[in-house]
DNA sequence: GATATAAAGTTATAATATAACAATTATTAC
DNA sequence: GTAATAATTGTTATATTATAACTTTATATC
């Protein structure tokens, strides 16, 4: 069940689904998923905020790893390039891809609060676009698409105005 | 008449009207339309294409004004303010807006050949937009609408293979 | 004209990202 | 199995983009 904001979700099995596509997927396209990859894959998927590429250094530096920042890069390059992780150009982040494999435009809804981001699929907004690009005779080779505002939660809360610090829903 | 990636149009008259919409836009909004400020949205305007901070600052200094960076992110945080420019975050650059005072998404074409970039108004967009955030309960502040491809005069010219240098209609 | 406010000048540095080359590890060909 | 090749990672240095903090100047308000 994919993640739209839900306080409680078995994130355990976000991760694990994530993993098992990117083994799938490296190994479909003959590309090595080596550990440090992995880790890195790992880091991002810890929770569903977009973070920082320099914020991972820390961990990929406990684990063992070389941790210039060159090392994340890559990591964040390769799985790019498997669609297994997008960049949020508006936050200079990185998130994990809820639907690595799919065709068709993402879009991140993000919340300026709780930094939770949600990758949202709609055929509807791909066809928008798709038309909108024709009518052009613009041929499409990427989409960066981010919505930036309050999640549902954070919108109701109280705390609105301590902005950007507290997550009103426990899954980081 | 709006730019739409057309070979052939009167530059002028987009900086002319560019400077007047400002012109109003600060008044309306009690705002100072300063000598840097008007510099800085000119530079801005000099072309369709998104624009680096750091490229506007050989300009600045040319016209006498400290060339800093603080000076031109200042005026370009204005600019952004009075909704003049808008910042293309896939490109880290800055962009004239094409519908200064209007309300709604705005979308962006960008083409990665001849980096020209046209700012689209869709009202079917907004609404697919809406909608996928309202099924959330997600409340927008702002968006961030970023299509990079190819222009109808870049996609259909020989000169594919040698990305990113040349542009394939005059106005630059 | 004095005071307050906003803008611009200036210096320094933070945050993000990449270039270039060396060392290591994995893969392929024999 | 070993040599040659290719891919990955380590390492150092630096490029690019952006902001903090404080000073000086210009504008607006009283």
């Amino acid at each position: 069940m994919a993640f739209t904001f839900q306080s409680k979700h078995d994130h355990g099995s976000c991760i694990k689904s994530a993993l098992a596509n990117a083994e799938q997927i490296c190994a479909d396209h003959n590309q090595r998923f080596t550990k440090i990859r992995r880790l890195v894959l790992e880091l991002i998927w810890q929770s569903h905020k977009p973070l920082g590429a320099y914020e991972l250094l820390p961990a990929i530096k406990q684990a063992g790893f070389n941790s210039a920042p060159p090392t994340v890069y890559r990591a964040l390059e390769f799985l790019q390039e498997q669609g297994l992780v997008h960049r949020i150009s508006s936050l200079n982040a990185f998130i994990g891809c809820s639907h690595p494999g799919h065709q068709g435009s993402s879009c991140f809804l993000i919340c300026d609060q709780c930094q939770l981001a949600v990758e949202v699929e709609s055929p509807v907004l791909a066809s928008a676009i798709g038309d909108l690009s024709a009518e052009m005779g613009f041929v499409i080779e990427r989409e960066h698409l981010e919505i930036v505002g309050k999640c549902r939660h954070c919108c109701s809360s109280k705390t609105k105005e301590v902005a950007n610090k507290s997550p009103n829903i426990p899954c980081g």
